[in-house]
RNA sequence: GGGCCGUUAGCUCAGUUGGCAGAGCAUCGGACUUUUAAUCCGAGGGUCGCAGGUUCGAUCCCUGCACGGCCCA
């Protein structure tokens, strides 16, 4: 970063040498490429002797007196430049000798094969289109240091080529995502990020402010009311891939704002959303792995349909031995949850909702790493699930788990007003009891519902977890292009 | 919020049981017209994260802070 090093000012010399002589290297607009590094090479049978010019960044060069190789990587990969001082001349070559490594410079010539069978460009010009100022990481360990990395995460993608390969794939599952719901009659749609009212997810919002309307607004937790108001609406099938906001910490699995795909279905219930979610991740893993197998972290995980489902009270007595019996008795949950080994500090006065939690994400999740539904979650932490008809106090709800992840959550929504109507009161007297993740009462909503919502599945997923999953990183922060980071204080 | 670890040249990393700070790549000078982590010869480059403390002397030991990483909550 240094604007003193020895390099920066060498650099800045010569730029300013350029400008002086009236070669302004910033002064050019664009620049007529006719192949990518990779045509070039995927195509040099039939290119080979023809004229061909190329645009990149210098990232190698090998100077041999008179003759000159260097690498150009563009997006697609690098092809290899050899200029030679009597295809040049003295003056032109010498040019081509000041060039650094980062430059970004366009060149033409013939394209031909050196005898060790390298694909090479026989430079015969070459333009000088950005000067770099700071020298580049380290052409063999690339760029290491994490907290660069993603600081300045454009150097990563130069230095380090997986790094590349992971945003691809992104770019690519989602796609696939994407294209598997439209073609099914599913409308794109993009819905507020500025709340006033939040909703949809246990959490803490951002808040802002709307200065016009004088008035407090919330970043969006989930796009999940606004999506079933066009359910309301007639819409069908509708689905949204967006930016939310959570106001909570940040560690390997969470970063404050993320990526989720909701999609609504009506007439469909929370098992066609076990088939939607099996489909949806299945082509997500088609699209970055031609099949539905891939390893986690040393983990061969098989994507196979139909995924094993397990209810949630079960799973908890089959990984951790507690019975939660009588969901009425957050007391006796409370004693179990401490006698099988949680931290009875982390439950003083916690609900009932909370200890299952702890009890899941300690005993259970970790155990979930071929792919799992894990259904049946209790109505006091399921504020806007429908209830199961066999069983008032549980849900008709899942979870998804791949690889020990929690990749999403869906439902059978609750469509009856009244009974939203008392949830949401639940939640208002959990938040009186102290529970700052409780869901705010959102009248406009249950009105919305009076008007009728046809019975409807609901699925959220999260993208950057699926990534993480489908590109075999331990860390959310690889697969997000800019990590939320403190900044660097400069100041002495 | 707690614990552990890290911060040394542009980058990747050594190192000093407290006594002038090291390598590789990069940079600069020289040689070299088919190399590809080019090679060979030579050179420069450091507030050792920041602020205090202990000490004759601190990059090293101690305290605090900042930023980051991992684990736990």
């Amino acid at each position: 970063m240094s604007e003193t090093s020895d390099q920066y000012q060498r650099r800045l010399e010569k730029l300013q040498e350029l400008k002086h002589k009236g070669q302004d290297p910033f002064g050019h607009h664009s620049y007529q490429r006719t192949h990518s590094s990779r045509q070039l090479q995927e195509n040099f049978a039939e290119l080979e002797g023809q004229p061909v010019s190329v645009a990149g960044r210098l990232i190698a060069i090998r100077s041999h007196g008179k003759s000159t190789f260097a690498d150009l990587q563009d997006a697609d990969g690098t092809i290899q430049i050899h200029a030679r001082v009597d295809v040049l001349g003295e003056e032109r070559y010498e040019h081509c000798c000041g060039l650094d490594l980062g430059d970004i410079v366009g060149v033409s010539g013939e394209l031909f094969k050196t005898r060790t069978g390298e694909v090479t460009i026989r430079c015969k010009e070459f333009t000088l289109l950005a000067k770099a100022l700071q020298p580049l990481p380290e052409k063999f360990h690339g760029l290491q240091n994490p907290e660069l990395r993603y600081r300045q995460r454009y150097l990563d993608l130069l230095a380090n080529d997986k790094v590349r390969e992971i945003f691809t794939a992104r770019s690519r599952i989602i796609k696939a995502a994407r294209d598997y719901l439209t073609e099914r009659g599913f409308l794109e749609v993009e819905t507020p990020v500025l709340q006033p009212i939040y909703g949809g997810a246990a959490a803490r919002p951002f808040t802002t402010y709307h200065n016009a309307l004088d008035m407090q607004l919330y970043m969006r937790i989930a796009p999940e009311l606004y999506l079933k108001r066009l359910i309301i609406g007639g819409c069908e099938k509708v689905f949204e891939i967006g930016r939310v906001f959570r106001n909570e910490g940040i560690d390997t699995r969470h970063n404050p704002e993320f990526t989720i795909l909701e999609a609504y279905q009506a007439y469909a219930d929370y098992e066609d959303m076990m088939t939607l979610t099996e489909n949806l991740v299945g082509g997500m893993c088609q699209a970055v792995h031609g099949g539905l197998t891939f390893t986690y972290q040393g983990n061969d995980i098989d994507l196979s349909p139909p995924w094993r489902r397990v209810q949630l009270l079960e799973a908890i007595s089959e990984y951790s031995g507690v019975e939660l019996t009588d969901l009425e008795d957050t007391d006796a949950a409370r004693r179990q949850a401490i006698e099988a080994g949680i931290d009875p500090e982390t439950l003083a006065d916690q609900p009932l909702g909370y200890i299952i939690e702890k009890l899941c994400d300690r005993f259970v999740q970790p155990n979930l790493i071929q792919p799992t539904f894990m259904t049946d979650y209790p109505v006091e932490i399921s504020p806007l699930a429908k209830r199961k008809a066999d069983d008032r106090q549980l849900t008709a709800r899942f979870e998804p788990f791949i690889g020990g992840e929690e990749v999403g959550n869906a439902f059978s929504e609750l469509n009856d007003p009244l009974d939203q109507r008392q949830r949401f009161e639940a939640q208002a007297a959990a938040r009186a009891a102290g529970d700052e993740e409780a869901h705010p009462l959102d009248e406009e909503f249950i009105q919305a519902l009076e008007y009728g919502m046809p019975p409807t599945g609901g699925l959220g997923l999260g993208i950057d977890r699926l990534v993480m999953l489908l590109t075999d990183q331990p860390n959310l922060r690889e697969v997000i292009l800019f990590p939320l980071l403190r900044p660097v204080d400069d100041q002495p």
